[in-house]
DNA sequence: GAGGTGACTGCGA
DNA sequence: CTCGCAGCCACCT
């Protein structure tokens, strides 16, 4: 079978946008946390990478609710407008301070320990 | 089939 | 404080 044909019942990518469409409004995560989740906490870049291509999926991903671990807007480039971002971070309640969060800490969103509590 | 790439992270100097 | 390096793995050429 062609890669094009490959039917995973769910990839790598699939896992992340998962995950980050599962992030609360008014919300966020950093890509670490997501690896932690999947349990590859060795596969932060891959995260990074999936959510460069979220933008290839039909899906809506909230990729501006994705951070790093320092709650900097890393990816803002990446929304077409590097301002996109931090105004839609700010009309989530966040306070975007020279690209970056202040209130990360207070916004911050572990899918590793919400969803954890969720699930039981 | 093999090599290059990356929206990250942690540690060392 | 800043800068550099290694690790990790799926996707693309």
């Amino acid at each position: 079978m062609s890669m094009l044909d490959s039917n995973p019942p769910l990839s790598f990518f699939d896992a992340v946008y998962h995950v980050v469409k599962l992030i609360p409004h008014g919300k966020v995560t950093s890509y670490g946390a997501i690896a932690g989740f999947l349990g590859s906490k060795g596969s932060v870049r891959m995260v990074g990478w999936a959510m460069n291509a979220s933008h290839h999926s039909t899906a809506q991903i909230p990729a501006h609710r994705v951070v790093n671990r320092n709650g900097m807007l890393t990816g803002k480039f990446h929304f077409g407008d590097p301002q996109l971002m931090a105004q839609l971070l700010s009309s989530e309640g966040a306070v975007i301070e020279n690209d970056r969060i202040v209130n990360f800490k207070e916004m911050f969103w572990d899918p590793l320990k919400e969803i954890a509590l969720q699930s039981d």
